[in-house]
DNA sequence: GTAGGGTTAG
């Protein structure tokens, strides 16, 4: 589930300022409220707005106090220049000037100081403002309540509108959208999918159902709370539907693991709704899902419409591209979309440097992050994930720690847990696992599920039990439904042979109502995607598929090969072994590549867990034997085998 | 006078 961020979280915050340095309201100043007067400016008006456009704002400011006085627009020109400038000084200067003229009871001008104060970051302010105005007009809450959102307070929004519904305010249209977007808004753990139904629910009564605006955000309500099928039906229900809401119900699906609906219901989009155009916004979750997939020849597809719906010169759907094409393991393809770039973001870097990190390439990872910055392009939090997630892929220790400390000192970036998983990960896979987990107890942030999934992978790559013991204890409260976490501890004790260990774990899972997540592969053949699984029957190339294996197992094992049957962690004998690791989904999709992809090419495979020792060296000695590359991603990262060797020199 | 979908990581 995500949460609705503020910009720039890793900027520098203007520290709270005292409220007792002014007073917010001025009663015995109180003017009467006069409408806006745009069209019919006063000569001082005019020039405040001439010196504001020039961003002279200060300037601006010493002409008050002003005769004739100043009017409502006066003020209104002045807020709107302090959010622009982003200058809280001048804003609680222009405030104090408002409240001496006697305005500070002018909803309109409450609406506008809420929102230079959601601008600026201020939410005590906010807060404040509303407070003190009398007159809470319907502006006034909603600007209120967007403010609020934006800042994260879903829950104290929440609290307001039951307050408005109490005292008997309607809700506008506009209301709807934010109280909405405010339970998806909150910083605690608490879900607030129940209020968002109950809003659903007033929306309905109140005769909105018809609405496009509200019925987008309310997919898209449900769409981060992971509720597919509710995001669904409420965007079949809709009467009439527009670019963005098609785009909303295509991120659903590419956000939630459903990249195949993503694809299918841009196709629908495509075929039979000619008079609704897909925009930049659409394709970005359109290459999210051919990136999810790995589809590449589905993704070069999509390229090719871009390029000719003139698309190609959005920073967004570059940088979606360039992940696009890594994350397919066309990784020079990523380089050359990058390349031809002339402007370029940080997001843009980013992409780029996560993409030489799953690949392998960490050091060139880390030369890209250097030249970013030399071309004076500051590093954003999630750059240093992608770099340090790519010394982690490459076993760059000593460079990843002098990142992390940069990154602190140089940066003023404050950690994040995502940061920290990054680091432990890093020194869990190089078998630090003491350090890894000193840096957990050092933490000055809760460790979340993420860090402490790190660790419990390391242990299982170093068979760590000890600490196993306590990175799942911390797990299975947190995320009790993670079936990946029992099946990791099960795998640690099966391969310490703790046997009735392994027994409770099992039991355990089961006792929850969980599965194991079987190992499954993808392998685009003829712009087709194919899933083989280990006990999928309905492969009509079954029986070839085993035919080919037995076969080339036979031969590579008079070649040397010796099967690395320890992966299977039961109590076996060894040909029953053997007979188990023939049939992991990895070498069932080997072979059907081998099979339906017999010009030479590389054969590219996907893959839902991480690559097992034992087909790692049974696909590195088949690229030999067969003389193919072949190019599989991992859950983590990508494994290219060619003339016997793998990219990731068996790190990973 | 205010509103809806998207980018990088994990």
């Amino acid at each position: 589930m995500w949460t609705i961020q503020t910009a720039n979280t890793y900027q520098p915050q203007y520290r709270p300022l005292n409220f007792r340095a002014f007073s917010l309201s001025n009663h015995q100043n109180s003017v009467a409220f006069r409408p806006s007067s745009a069209g019919c400016d006063t000569k001082l008006n005019q020039l405040i707005q001439s010196l504001c456009e020039k961003g002279r704002l200060k300037q601006a400011l010493q002409l008050l106090p002003h005769e004739p006085s100043p009017t409502q627009r006066t003020y209104e020109l002045l807020i709107l220049s302090c959010s622009h400038q982003r200058s809280l000084p001048d804003a609680l200067d222009v405030h104090r000037k408002l409240i001496d003229n006697g305005f500070d009871q002018d909803p309109f001008l409450a609406t506008k100081l809420i929102n230079m104060y959601c601008e600026l970051d201020c939410i005590d302010y906010v807060r404040k403002v509303f407070d003190e105005t009398l007159k809470k007009t319907i502006y006034v809450w909603n600007a209120f309540f967007r403010a609020l959102t934006l800042a994260g307070k879903g829950e104290e929004v929440l609290g307001f509108y039951r307050r408005m519904n109490l005292i008997g305010i309607p809700s506008d249209r506009f209301t709807y959208t934010y109280v909405l977007k405010a339970c998806v808004a909150v910083e605690s753990l608490t879900s607030l999918l129940q209020k968002g139904k109950e809003i659903h629910a007033h929306i309905l009564r109140h005769g909105y159902e018809d609405h496009v605006h509200i019925m987008t955000t309310l997919m898209d309500m449900y769409a981060r709370f992971g509720c597919v099928a509710s995001a669904s039906s409420v965007f079949n229900g809709m009467s009439s539907k527009n670019v963005v809401s098609w785009s909303a119900m295509i991120a659903c699906y590419a956000k939630n693991g459903m990249p195949l609906d993503a694809l299918e219901l841009f196709r629908d989009l495509m075929l039979e709704n000619t008079d609704t155009v897909p925009n930049s916004v659409t394709m970005v979750s359109v290459l999210q899902a051919c990136a999810s997939l790995a589809a590449l020849e589905q993704g070069k597809l999509i390229h090719g419409y871009i390029l000719r719906k003139g698309l190609d010169d959005i920073l967004p759907v570059m940088s979606a591209l360039i992940t696009m094409y890594a994350r397919c393991g066309d990784l020079q393809m990523g380089r050359h979309v990058f390349a031809q770039m002339d402007r370029k973001d940080v997001v843009a870097w980013n992409s780029m440097i996560s993409g030489y990190g799953i690949h392998g390439f960490g050091r060139k990872a880390i030369e890209i992050f250097e030249e970013m910055i030399s071309s004076g392009v500051s590093p954003s939090p999630i750059s240093f994930i992608s770099v340090l997630g790519a010394c982690s892929h490459s076993g760059l220790v000593e460079e990843g720690k002098s990142l992390f400390e940069s990154m602190v000192r140089e940066y003023k970036i404050t950690p994040t847990v995502e940061h920290y998983a990054c680091m432990v990960d890093m020194l869990g896979r190089a078998n630090q696992l003491d350090e890894a987990a000193k840096i957990i107890q050092e933490m000055r942030i809760e460790p979340g599920p993420k860090v402490w999934g790190s660790l419990l992978g390391s242990c299982r790559i170093h068979n760590n039990v000890e600490l196993a013991e306590r990175a799942s204890k911390r797990l299975f409260e947190l995320e009790p439904a993670n079936a990946g976490n029992y099946v990791l501890l099960a795998d640690i004790y099966a391969e310490a042979e703790m046997w009735s260990e392994v027994k409770r774990i099992k039991k355990l899972l089961e006792d929850r109502g969980l599965q194991k997540v079987s190992g499954c592969c993808w392998i685009e053949v003829g712009r087709k995607i194919y899933s083989l699984t280990s006990v999928d029957e309905f492969n009509p190339q079954i029986e070839q598929i085993h035919a080919l294996l037995i076969r080339l197992f036979e031969e590579m094992k008079e070649k040397g090969y010796v099967p690395e049957t320890k992966v299977v962690l039961y109590d076996l004998e060894a040909d029953e072994k053997e007979r188990i690791v023939l049939g992991h989904s990895e070498k069932l999709a080997v072979a059907f590549g081998l099979i339906n992809n017999s010009r030479g090419e590389t054969i590219r495979i996907t893959k839902n867990l991480r690559l097992c020792e034992d087909c790692h060296s049974f696909t590195k000695f088949i690229s030999k034997f067969a003389g193919r590359e072949i190019l599989v991603r991992d859950t983590n990262r990508f494994h290219h085998f060619k003339d016997g060797v793998c990219s990731c020199a068996d790190y990973w």
